[in-house]
DNA sequence: TTATAGTACCTTGCGATACAAGGTATTTAG
DNA sequence: CTAAATACCTTGTATCGCAAGGTACTATAA
């Protein structure tokens, strides 16, 4: 099976809602996001993250202002706007939803488990 | 902001993850899938969920056993193979990372709101 | 018998997205 | 002046969710 490939399925959205996240908490640049969310074992490469910046940029709910920088080319530091915290507390709805759905059904998993022992009852 | 596109994002990969979950609990056709996913808040449309199904068959995770319907044409009862069992394990893994990753995030979030009260920091 | 409704399965086409790979521009060090 | 490092961005591919439409079987009613 190629848990590669559903890992990164299972990313798919989540990593939008998890830099927002970040962004909430202070102003970041792209290198930033990354190590950043390298440190919470998510790992995103540039091909990915400039795209999704891009489009929350259009969308109106990142801004960004040019930053000088004492080691290279100047970087873009990206902000939620107004718009992009109201977005966020949407993300963490859909979050808290799914997360409820799937420990419910790992619940139910568990408990069927443990009364019957085997998984038998076909209809 | 589409926040249905958003969540539809975010099911990607879960959906997988959530199907498996009720099929180890015991083996349903399409309609119990559609409807015991609803009861956990979850939609899956006919068109999202016979291609999952295809496909999981296809990689050796699932199989089926045609079964009489006292209301209508036969019925494709779903199971998971050995193979299935043990991709199960790799994608409650997983979901396991991802939350961390998300919970590590959103409460890194809380600290810093509650610590600074807003968000001035800029570089 | 034929027509209609209900059930169940499947396919096609579209939009969105993660990722690999490759490209451009700026700054600094040698 | 060149090379390396940094930072930004684009293109092409594969995958997936979903809307819409299609096929086939069964039961019921005219």
């Amino acid at each position: 099976m190629n848990t590669d490939n559903t890992k990164s399925q299972m990313r798919k959205g989540m990593l939008e809602y998890c830099i927002m996240l970040l962004l909430h908490q202070r102003p970041c640049y792209a290198n930033d996001i990354m190590q950043r969310l390298h440190e919470a074992d998510m790992i995103v490469v540039e091909g990915t993250l400039y795209p999704l910046l891009s489009r929350l940029k259009k969308d109106g709910l990142l801004g960004y202002v040019w930053q000088e920088s004492t080691q290279g080319p100047p970087r873009k530091y990206y902000t939620l706007t107004e718009d992009g915290q109201e977005a966020l507390l949407q993300l963490d709805a859909n979050w808290d939803e799914i997360a409820r759905t799937v420990n419910f059904l790992k619940n139910l998993d568990n408990k069927y488990k443990n009364n019957t022992g085997k998984i038998t009852n076909f209809p």
